[in-house]
DNA sequence: TCTGGGGTCCTAGGACCC
DNA sequence: TCTGGGGTCCTAGGACCC
């Protein structure tokens, strides 16, 4: 065997947000939960200490899946499934409102409880990282003599830390490189650990769906199965030019290294953020005509929670986007950079009105959503610069009337 | 039964500058 | 007086991911 470089995890906790739940409430393990809906689905305890839970089949709105239990997903209930459907597969399934707190405290917990194993890690969200096990003592020292016994001692260190700090399982992939290993921690799911060579890659990974490769999403998938390619293997086989003749220069060498388990990718231990959103999809759609003035407020109060999360996380932006979803589910987004970074409410709520100007309201609205980009640190921006023109706060700003 | 919210990256055309 | 070749920034849309 051709020892590797390097030695990389892929860490994904086993479905996360449900499992979160079950440790507060426990007496639901084993039954089929799914994560989604609103905070007013939350369980109630009645008198006599026992626990009210909402029903999927009561449920009406346009929510999605966020996470199920296993048991919900044998029933075919699957994450971004609207509820509406799942509630047609799984009536009975119980449901309970996401609660993003709690999975963020827990998400730190297990991300520290790595690090006390393996220092090297790449944050991929709230439920899952890359770690770099190559300079790991239980790796590294085990290169000479047993290299696939010393990563999975570490692998199950690992585990074992995860699951003192938390309770909680997860899957471990390892391998030479992100890609395989982001395909190896399904392969033994859940509570498993799947370590994978470059000789592995004909018997492990050419038989699987295309659609297992991390960076084939729906598009890709369904064109790849339309030109007769279903499994990596399929990919594999087929023709570098060919590819490149179907995709494109850059996704068509793309897909034949990624067929073949190649990717050079580093873990990047730290990275600043692009942009910072806020978004909010409607119960019903509005009409820019009939609803202007709750359009107006809705929007007045997404720059609100924006500026909170930028003077949270302390930044300012360039770049002032707005996005719209129309009935349909067109989409359109319009940007708008400015002279000076931006940080409050009305600063940006005065950007959103230039870009709101830009677009022809001629169908109902299901979303709207700001964005700040061309972020800067606000410690870098200079108190002394001239002011961003501001909204008169006596007056209605003009751009208030499109809405 | 239509499809959440928070992100990143890529492409492609036009503006603008040298 | 019909027109090159970069480089960079901005914008819009889209694919993809968790």
């Amino acid at each position: 065997m051709q020892l590797p470089e390097r030695w990389i995890a892929h860490l994904d906790m086993d479905a996360f947000y449900a499992s979160v739940e079950l440790l507060r409430y426990p007496q639901l393990k084993g039954q089929a939960v799914v994560i989604g809906g609103r905070r007013a689905d939350a369980p109630q305890q009645l008198e006599d200490g026992s626990w009210r839970y909402a029903k999927l089949r009561d449920y009406t709105g346009r929510g999605v899946v966020t996470t199920s239990t296993y048991a919900a997903r044998d029933l075919g209930v699957f994450s971004a499934m609207g509820l509406m459907k799942a509630a047609l597969r799984a009536p009975d399934a119980i449901l309970l409102p996401a609660d993003f707190d709690s999975y963020r405290t827990y998400s730190r917990r297990f991300k520290a409880a790595v690090a006390e194993v393996a220092p090297v890690i790449e944050d991929r969200g709230i439920d899952e990282i890359y770690i770099d096990l190559t300079d790991v003592p239980g790796v590294r020292d085990a290169v000479g003599h047993d290299p696939l016994g010393g990563v999975k001692a570490v692998a199950r260190e690992i585990k074992n830390s995860v699951s003192r700090a938390t309770g909680l399982t997860c899957s471990i992939g390892i391998t030479p490189n992100k890609l395989l290993s982001k395909i190896a921690s399904e392969l033994d799911k859940p509570d498993g650990i799947s370590v994978l060579t470059m000789d592995d890659i004909p018997t492990r990974i050419w038989p699987l769906a295309v659609r297992k490769i991390n960076g084939i999403g729906p598009k890709a998938g369904d064109k790849l199965v339309q030109l007769g390619l279903h499994t990596v293997g399929d990919i594999a086989a087929a023709p570098p030019a060919w590819l490149i003749e179907q995709f494109g220069d850059s996704y068509g060498a793309w897909l034949h290294n990624a067929a073949h388990g190649r990717d050079n990718r580093p873990v990047v231990t730290y990275s600043e953020p692009v942009s910072i959103s806020r978004e909010t999809t409607f119960e019903r759609d509005l009409s820019a005509r009939h609803d202007k003035a709750l359009l107006g407020q809705i929007m007045d109060e997404l720059c609100a929670r924006l500026a909170d999360d930028l003077a949270r996380k302390r930044y300012a932006g360039k770049t002032v986007g707005i996005k719209l979803r129309f009935e349909g589910f067109v989409t359109v987004t319009r940007d708008q950079t400015l002279k000076i970074p931006v940080t409050s409410a009305a600063d940006i709520r005065h950007a959103v009105g230039l870009c709101l100007k830009r677009v022809t309201f001629d169908k109902r609205l299901r979303l709207m959503g700001v964005r700040v980009g061309n972020l800067v640190h606000a410690s870098e921006v200079l108190d002394a610069a001239p002011a961003a023109p501001r909204a008169d706060p006596r007056r209605a700003p003009d751009n208030l009337s499109l809405f």
